[in-house]
DNA sequence: GGCACGATGTTTACATGGACTACATTGTGT
DNA sequence: ACACAATGTAGTCCATGTAAACATCGTGCC
């Protein structure tokens, strides 16, 4: 038995829940997100949420928790392999970033706020952790090169990725003054890249 | 008739709303603040508060933009005047961006949400701009001092504040790994002036 | 001076949403 | 086979946002 007779249990209910309060997220903002909507589109009665999250708070942990899952695997996936050109691999770490700011915004600052909130849950500080810390290695070796000044390397990293970070805040549906993000992006790394060069 | 009696209006009502509204916003954050709640605090009834703002996205729009308005005098004030010297210009003015960050935060954050959103009112956009406006200036006065690349002064700034705004929202309590912004920021302003440097 | 009218605040009412409790159904391990 | 935990449901309570109708105030106009 799977669908057809509509099931008692829905089977699923926790990733729908997370799936659907995506697309709210990102459709209408985090304070469109409302539990009993969601159950409603799910077919689900409207306190079966509870059964998987002790509150909407803990559910709004959850997505942003998912979030920074996936900002980490995406960020990995373009953090690319040692003995990759330097430059080559930060941008593409920077493209990743900014196409998953873009891609979704909502999301983004979700994850952020949860993170920053004085009681917020350790795990998402860790998963944050976790995807920031695929910059750094590629600095690290950079530096055995030569090529980059010396210094804690996550510290260096830190610096492209605030400022990406901020780009991305400064920026209004991709653009800052007229100008793409995407062509922003190699100006931003040759400065960066100039400015870390050992003199 | 000032006080003592109650009266019937209030006099103040909307700035007192603001007041109050940025009071909850920084205890509890922007979820937190509830029209009746405010209203209850001021003695007032629940609904007076729409004599004022259309409803409670428009009263959190104007405390994005009021907000925007002190950022805006704050980096006025730290701007400095043409003739000082470059660094010590840009150094005050990061300083006043991350002092107000530090102390606002939940109404930057506010701030930033509101100016993203697609239907965002324009005024929040222009009073976003003025306050990053004050940056191109000294970096204008050092290009034509030859201490800075030539090119668009307003996209040279672009590149310090948003790599200011990024650390800043990659910090915790205003630290990251440990570090107190306050000792990040004079790297990042003699990274980035190395970066801007003429070669 | 008085009065009409707009601005500001109040009262009442309704719909929505989050959270709590008690109950129903299902699958699973023993 | 059966007890039990996991999952979903029904019904309820309270807080909130929003709306409409009404009350009070002050100010400009005659």
């Amino acid at each position: 038995m799977k669908a057809a007779t509509r099931p008692y249990h829905h089977g699923h209910l926790r990733e729908a829940l997370l799936r659907a309060a995506e697309d709210a997220l990102e459709t209408g903002g985090a304070r469109s997100i409302s539990l009993r909507e969601l159950s409603r589109q799910l077919g689900v009665s409207h306190t079966s949420p509870r059964r998987h999250f002790a509150g909407k708070e803990a559910l709004l942990d959850a997505l942003a928790l998912r979030g920074f899952e996936r900002f980490d695997e995406a960020l990995g996936r373009a953090a690319g392999k040692p003995g990759q050109e330097f430059k080559s691999r930060l941008t593409k770490l920077a493209r990743a970033y900014v196409g998953f700011a873009l891609k979704h915004p909502a999301l983004l600052s979700l994850m952020f706020d949860a993170k920053q909130r004085a009681d917020a849950p350790e795990a998402l500080r860790q998963a944050s952790e976790r995807a920031f810390g695929h910059a750094p290695a590629a600095f690290a070796e950079a530096q055995a090169a030569g090529e980059v000044v010396p210094g804690d390397p996550s510290r260096l990293a830190l610096v492209l990725f605030s400022t990406l970070l901020g780009l991305v805040s400064m920026s209004t549906g991709g653009k800052v003054k007229g100008i793409p993000l995407d062509r922003l992006i190699g100006e931003i790394i040759d400065r960066t890249i100039l400015g870390f060069r050992p003199r």
